[in-house]
DNA sequence: GAATTTATCGACCGGACGGTCAATAACTTG
DNA sequence: CAAGTTATTGACCGTCCGGTCGATAAATTC
């Protein structure tokens, strides 16, 4: 006699109007990925998160590498550096590096998830490799065209190495995203309240002021009054 | 009739003199960690590798999270930033972390490990997190008290923010090498032979170069004339 | 309303993995 | 030389994991 506390689904498609469980799949899996990482989260842990039988997932995403690369595609749907309209201003360009930062330290799920993809991806032949590789490519070229249009434009010194300064930016966000988190997770670990507020943190470590002070010292070096 | 060829090893304790088997486990341990990363590396492939039976590499080191701290202990007696003596010149100081950059760059093994590790040990009840929560603390405490002391002896600017700075170092020379990893597969994989020769890789990134400039960004806002 | 498609399930499979155990052979100690 | 210790083995075990299969039921198409 089952319990009627506990209405467990039958087989058979579900009721029209129900939750779309493909997205609700999606929902777990990226949170499980981002907390215990890719490898160490099992198919059976996405299901149960999502409330759907391992093979009810699978039909779905076909196999635990296709539910990968859902996420990662969905992932880059929110990926908004080196989308926005740069406009010729570098500097202000630079500034949405410091509120990108800002809202990482929103949702450090997401700075976890990426972490992990971004290690894991840096073997050629894993699933995640061509994301990583576009998503450096993305990112380190945006951010030097925006140097470039700012020679153009008189505000950045002509002798400033764009590439290389942008590679810098990028490189500087993702290592200080990992103290980050290995900080908080010390603060956490500690019993000490991790405020989700972003303003004050509590932590050792201001993603968002970190980055303001690097941009900082580029323009210190390479800025041109306009 | 077993093959003269493959002289395969018998049960009982081996002949005196032989190789230092837990030593060779260790090596072989490291190389594939950083390979594959820990999870996805199982006992019976670092038995395989050292040559040894899964059953004897459990007796050296009990379980693998036995072996895993063994390797990290091992890698930590070599890591040497935040060990130097620093004398009371940051400048220079800051010149061993271009020069470990460059060391770097010539072990894609080691530099794969420690990032695989790195990201792993956020998690707080992780076996690395102890580890790479003293490696952080090491290495940024050692490059900020670098420059307080630069401070001290008039070759920083007072104002200063050391702590951030040493941050920023550290973050950097983390972000660049998932980077410089990431194109070191890329260029491997289109064939094209990456020499391991450190001064010229043939990368389109290169780590020491990269901390230069970073260094010197930071000199040229804060260093004062001695 | 019959046939097809779609979403879901429970049961199961083959394999890998971490780990245990008794046996064996070389050294060490008495 | 006898007893104990140490390094090693092969065989085995329980578990978990990714994935398949056939059944079932709702929705959709004809």
């Amino acid at each position: 006699m089952p319990s009627p506390s506990s209405p467990q689904r039958r087989p058979g498609r579900p009721r029209a109007g129900s939750e779309d469980k493909r997205a609700r799949i999606l929902a777990e899996a990226f949170r499980l990925f981002a907390e215990k990482g890719f490898a160490a989260t099992s198919l059976g842990d996405v299901a149960a998160a999502a409330e759907i039988s391992k093979a009810g997932l699978l039909h779905h995403f076909g196999s635990k590498e296709g539910l990968y690369t859902a996420v990662l595609e969905q992932r880059d749907a929110d990926d908004f550096v080196g989308m926005t309209d740069i406009g010729d201003d570098v500097w202000a360009y630079l500034d949405t590096w410091v509120d990108l930062a800002r809202d990482n330290a929103r949702s450090p799920e997401m700075v976890r998830l990426y972490s992990a993809m971004a290690v894991d991806g840096v073997e050629a032949d894993h699933p995640a490799h061509r994301w990583l590789h576009q998503h450096f490519a993305r990112a380190v070229e945006a951010t030097a065209d925006a140097f470039e249009q700012g020679k153009a434009a008189g505000t950045v010194h002509p002798d400033a190495p764009s590439h290389e300064l942008a590679r810098t930016v990028v490189a500087l966000s993702d290592g200080m995203q990992l103290q980050w988190l290995c900080a908080r997770a010390d603060a956490a670990a500690d019993g000490r309240e991790v405020t989700a507020t972003p303003d004050h943190t509590g932590l050792p470590l201001d993603l968002a002021a970190q980055m303001r002070l690097v941009v900082d010292l580029i323009a210190a070096r390479w800025r041109r009054p306009a």
